[in-house]
RNA sequence: GCUACUGUGGCUCAGUCGGUAGAGCAGCUGAUUCGUAAUCAGCAGGUCGCCGGUUCAAGUCCGGCCAGUAGCUCCA
């Protein structure tokens, strides 16, 4: 029988010929591609037996579980060697992650990214020996005693973890052994290109608690071609930075002054206030009022609240009169006394109560970074009160709004279910029934959904949306949490159909998150090349000689009356230079003017990263740009 | 907060074995009026993150601190 397995076909194996025809195509040469092989749709090494009634599928590079594979064992080649470099290191975990693989390793005494070179050339050394990588399983018990017998006590405890019953795998390559699920490459010959890419510390199974151990980053990729590319992207993505980015294009200012107290300069507070504008806009239209609350209250009140006893280690306090307060880390408990300030029946519900809640949390130092994480933000927060009737529609409202603005800046977003929390507060009971009400109204509008156990906020579940920098990281954004907690804390209530006094339901919401952070990805996302109608500067005005310096000034300053952000250049330069720097400006659009536009009432326009589009009659443009504006367009 | 790395004029960077700082851009001044991505010349600008130590001498070596970045933990 004569067999050639390609890509996603698979074979049956139905007798003992099957079998020794997929051995074959195995070993063939189509093996020299082949990392790893997929058995009744099972992802498992290229060398595991194979039995009548089996499926058998050939895994290459060119699969993601393929490459997924290939960096695994890449883990196990850094494992080897730095093994063999240091033995009295000790091995925890070696996963693969999204562009590569880590290991986490205890060593002895620390290493830094200077012994890289002498590492990478162990692990070459390794994959130049072509080891076998060979799977065996052993007992519970014998598995400990290897282990032990290696010292490697961190693999002692994954293993007395894993499930009863199991047999417990590892692979052996060499003389080198390691506890792991697989599958793995045949053998260590087959890697091609990695490369170490950094160190970090990172606590034993995550926890705060327990040892740091070093982690070794590191990526792999079938071809050095590939690795390369790779290497380009990371540094394209750096140019997005919105650090850098908000310090080129003046939008704000990380002071030594204010450790994570950001400044917005002129530009950055014409493109958040545009965001407000927008913000409010469509909460108007969505029945939403806004309130604001203060900044500093009692503690009396966080401890209603609940924040005193749960949160008060993010919080800033101070004295007044002798009296402690707090400085607000939420608006929630402002938003609550709003409500009770009047009675309220069924027919005022729902509330939704809009603030953009300037919050202050002291964030540990080393977690702070750029807009993204800061110690003062703006929430667009809103506070919604409702009846327990109106929990599903209310949260799908919300989720619709959601999704309205993040497709208006054409961002892609992932939804979590995050559920209770270690430390918090309320009943079992009121938990689940707001997980469930989360769940319903996730499962009701058919969106996809991760599930985050343990990761709500302290007084009730949430969905949190996130969104994607420049390097791939992603940032929760907007999240929609449902409380029983506070109004039963505040004594909330409203009078029913029926005469009688109810307890609301509460859920607080933001869309952008904190409009810092939201502006972080914006600017990474469009690489700081605002569309118009977010643009600080839409147009400039750039008269050929000073004949047309009044043109343009007058120019600008119609655009200008009509509600647009545009200047004229009026600097002694040669053109070129002015279109360079409105470019490096990233202004959209510059407008050309010189004698022959100054007698036809024209305008030679300029589109950015275009260049040259023609020239226009004024009206003409002005029309095209009060378009772009006015739809928000995103190009 | 923890681990690693980084810290030189507004920005980007150079500074070799320790011999008390250098460039480009930006800025200022002057000249140039020049039509689609950098006109020319000159000037000015730094107690090399901070504090301490070693040394005849420290940007350079050592220690401590501060800040930033990557990651961990935590979070919008």
């Amino acid at each position: 029988m004569n067999i050639a397995l390609k890509n996603g076909e698979s074979l049956e194996i139905q007798d003992a010929a099957d079998c020794a025809a997929a051995a074959k195509a195995i070993s063939d040469g189509l093996a020299r591609a082949a990392v790893a092989a997929k058995v009744n749709g099972e992802l498992v090494d290229l060398a595991t037996p194979l039995k009548e009634g089996d499926s058998l599928e050939i895994v290459t590079l060119k699969d993601k579980e393929g490459l997924h594979v290939y960096r695994h064992t890449c883990a196990h080649v850094l494992a080897q060697a730095i093994k063999s470099i240091y033995p009295t290191s000790k091995l925890a975990i070696g996963p693969v992650i999204d562009n590569g693989f880590y290991y986490d390793i205890d060593f002895k005494t620390p290493i830094t990214m200077e012994d890289f070179a002498k590492i990478e050339a162990e692990m070459k050394k390794i994959i130049k020996s072509n080891l076998p990588i060979e799977r065996f399983t052993l007992p519970r018990d014998e598995a400990v005693a290897l282990m032990s017998g290696f010292a490697e006590n961190y693999k002692v405890e994954l293993i007395n973890d894993l499930p009863e019953g199991e047999e417990i795998s590892f692979y052996k390559q060499g003389a080198f052994i390691d506890l792991c699920r697989g599958p793995h490459l045949p053998s260590t010959g087959k890697i091609k290109a990695f490369k170490l890419m950094s160190i970090a510390g990172a606590y034993w199974r995550g926890d705060e608690k327990k040892k740091m151990l070093t982690r070794i980053y590191g990526t792999a990729f079938a071809k050095k071609e590939e690795m390369d590319a790779y290497f380009v992207m990371l540094e394209e993505a750096k140019k997005r930075d919105h650090i850098k980015l908000g310090r080129e294009l003046k939008l704000f200012a990380l002071l030594n002054e204010g450790r994570g107290f950001p400044f917005f300069l002129p530009n950055g507070m014409v493109v958040k206030n545009l965001l407000i504008d927008y913000w409010r806009q469509i909460h108007r239209r969505d029945g939403y009022v806004e309130v604001q609350t203060p900044m500093i209250m009692t503690r009396s009140l966080w401890e209603t609240s609940g924040h005193w006893d749960h949160y008060k280690d993010n919080m800033y306090t101070t004295k007044i009169d002798g009296e402690d307060c707090a400085i607000k880390p939420m608006n929630c408990p402002g938003g609550v006394l709003v409500y009770k300030l009047f009675p309220h029946s069924y027919k005022d519900l729902p509330i939704r109560m809009g603030e953009l809640g300037l919050v202050h949390r002291h964030e540990k130092s080393g977690q702070l970074h750029g807009l993204m994480r800061v110690r003062c933000f703006t929430q667009d927060d809103a506070h919604i009160f409702m009846t327990p009737e109106q929990i599903t529609s209310e949260i799908k409202g919300v989720v619709k709004l959601i999704d309205e603005v993040y497709k208006l800046f054409g961002f892609k977003y992932h939804v979590e279910l995050s559920t209770r929390p270690e430390d918090s507060m309320g009943s079992d009971e009121d938990w689940e029934n707001a997980t469930n009400a989360l769940r319903a109204a996730l499962e009701g509008m058919g969106l996809e959904y991760e599930v985050n156990e343990g990761d709500g906020a302290f007084y009730g579940p949430k969905i949190d949306f996130h969104l994607e920098d420049s390097i791939g990281r992603t940032w929760q954004c907007g999240t929609i949490q449902l409380d029983f907690q506070l109004p039963q804390r505040f004594d909330l209530e409203y009078v029913g159909e029926d005469g009688q006094k109810h307890r609301p339901i509460m859920i607080h919401r933001v869309v952008f998150g904190s409009i810092e952070r939201f502006m972080a990805i914006l600017i990474e996302h469009f690489a700081g090349k605002f569309p118009v109608w977010l643009a600080p500067e839409q147009v400039k005005v750039l008269p050929v000689t000073d004949r047309a310096a009044e043109y343009a000034q007058a120019l600008a300053d119609e655009m200008n009356a009509a509600g647009f952000r545009a200047s004229a250049d009026l600097r002694k330069e040669k053109l070129g230079r002015k279109i360079l720097d409105a470019e490096v400006e990233k202004v959209p659009y510059k407008l050309i003017v010189g004698d022959k536009e100054m007698e036809d009432c024209t305008v030679s326009v300029r589109r950015r990263g275009e260049g040259d589009i023609g020239v226009m009659d004024k009206s003409e443009f002005l029309a095209m740009l009060r378009e772009e504006n006015d739809s928000k367009k995103i190009f």
